[in-house]
DNA sequence: GGCTAAGCGAGACGGTACGTCGAGTCTTGGT
DNA sequence: ACCAAGACTCGACGTACCGTCTCGCTTAGCC
């Protein structure tokens, strides 16, 4: 997840330190916590972690990789607990997410990371790799309850299914992000209960007619 | 829409170069599309505007600023025509949207100021104006058009009005959004379609329950 | 004394003001005192005499020829009483010289002028009209009184007596700016009647053997 | 005497380049020679020298402290061979020092550098200590010898010795400084024989009478 | 138990961009 | 033609990070 640059795990010198990589990542969350991306200095990430700035060169590329990984490991607290329908789920999963988003090292490491991306097809391969494909799970689990419980039809063709869970996948992802950083209003229950309704609503419609 | 520092428009003195203003921002759009929001630097702007460094500083305090105004007069090109129904015309915005996105000026640029703005209430306040509430024009006009045709039942209360309207812009832009840079995956015809059934069939759906 | 710029007085148009004249060069001497010669700005003698830095411009070509001007009045103050013998004349000369030097206006500005001057001709040939030659007359002054006492010799040789005359002025004046600027040492009673005993002493020597 | 931040040379990372030293202040008096005090700039030795700006700035805390150390080496040149007579000595110091002030390095640099420290107590120190106490050796050396051939009285007083041996100083520095830079008039033999015999003359009378 | 290859903290290095400041010029409208 | 105001170009300033490069010093595993 971390070390690029060792194509052998070489077997001999000296082995890197595992608790400079934790404390590493740890200074980054707190670093981006109090300062936000733009202003984190690798400088101050290596003073924080008690390590020189070579260690972290050692692992990491770049700024953008660090913060990739930093970030990368607060999406897999998302889960899915069965709440008994495909709409208790949904909110309740958007509610999780938009929480994780008001978590300052997130919402401003993310977009800056994604922006990034746009010109960095290494960072981006990362950032889908650590994180976006990551979640798609949710997505799959959640469909699959559904059908389970009836509420949607089994779709038997698998280039559908899949389409449909990535749209899923981005319009809530999407819709959540844009509400709580680009329109900078709040994922409250009214509005995740609107949203739920209109994906449920959407979901049937979609099914019914390809 | 540029100029923070002339609450009361001074009569004295040489007056601010309107060629300038103009230059300034083409320039800015063009050193985007070339390098990327986290390569362009103010004095390379300046240098292709055929301007002085402190010009740029004499009007806008940073490099957030003058890119959100240089990309926010790029989303009043969106528009809305009547297409006959409202999945033809969601189709079509979003069409348009996402080729929006697709130029580099606007992939990058829009996603950093975004990021930064979480950091910092003056531009978040300038990208809102500049840009979000500017184009929530469309989700009216194409609401509003639904209802004529007799698409969408008419809502008396102003405040389920406006909170359907921000839900669809959301997930709208949202979607489109992560799609595009997240996902990045194409926004086709294809998608298109989907997301638009969703939307339509969502709607019906939260149209008729509350 | 200060215009540069006029090389026929011109009949026509508005005048220029004379107070601004004296407020600049006042405004000046003031700025030297408080800030001295390297943080003396254009734009704040501007600001003092109440003038727009336009107006200082159409009178000196820059900051130099500015000081200059500004300062040279100073060294006008310099007179030569007849205390009765050579050397009361000289100590005379030498502690007014030196409490001269001591006012910050002098101190900074000379040699921040002569300093420049090493590379700019038309402000050394400026330095010397303004200051330099017109200070000789003290030399010049003292020596005839001295010549008329009988404490010196009447030479008739004109080349020598101004190349003595200009060695007594180089040694008093650079002895006086080194003491007081380089050995940063005070010129106390002390010191300037060694200086004069051996000026006296010395000229007595030069007198009787050529 | 150049680092000032180095009280405890410290033991731990990597250790500053005594090449990068040197360069620099050969660039510095390469840079004084070409363009002088007041057009010499950080960036232009940084680059002469091959050397980042950062590096010069690390080791000096200004162009001032840079130019005195660069300059100062310059003084140690100055030497004082026993040519027989204490007439015979000064002269060949003052043609020595005057042809030093001659170089554009020193002549420009020189005269700024104590401009500047009059507002600039440890500039003023430096200078002192760089280049003033250094070259009083000079006098010092000059009158014992004078003394051991019996051309000066041996006078007891330490007080008066020593102030004495200052005012020396002051009278010549001062006046080679004045007639090179501020009269702007050759030191040439003739004047290198008036002043030496002034001063040889002068001393005869300081000495016979306290 | 010494050898050796890597890791480590520290901090200097060459760069690049920053945002500011001052010099000297130019352009307003007004005197 | 003058003036005050203030925007203009230009170029240097000194600072801050970047990512790299020595230093001298561990700290393993292997011989």
């Amino acid at each position: 997840m971390c070390s690029r640059t060792s194509p052998r795990t070489s077997r001999t010198g000296r082995p890197r330190s595992t608790e400079a990589d934790a404390a590493i990542l740890e200074a980054t969350r707190a670093a981006l916590v109090e300062l936000g991306w733009s202003k984190l200095t690798m400088g101050d990430v290596a003073t924080r972690a008690g390590v020189a700035k070579t260690t972290l060169y050692r692992r990491w590329a770049n700024k953008n990789e660090l913060v990739v990984d930093a970030v990368a490991v607060l999406f897999d607290e998302l889960e899915l607990p069965d709440l008994g329908s495909l709409r208790a789920d949904i909110e309740y999963v958007v509610l999780q997410f938009a929480a994780l988003l008001e978590r300052p090292e997130t919402k401003t490491a993310l977009m800056a990371v994604v922006a990034e991306s746009t010109r960095d097809e290494p960072l981006r391969e990362r950032i889908r790799s650590s994180i976006v494909e990551r979640q798609k799970r949710l997505v799959l689990d959640g469909r699959r309850r559904a059908q389970l419980r009836g509420e949607l039809p089994v779709d038997r063709d698998p280039v559908t299914v899949e389409a449909t869970d990535g749209l899923i996948f981005d319009v809530i992802a999407g819709a959540v992000v844009h509400r709580a950083l680009v329109s900078a209003e709040p994922v409250d229950g009214d509005w995740v209960a609107r949203l739920s309704a209109l994906l449920v609503g959407g979901l049937g419609a979609v099914a019914a007619a390809p």
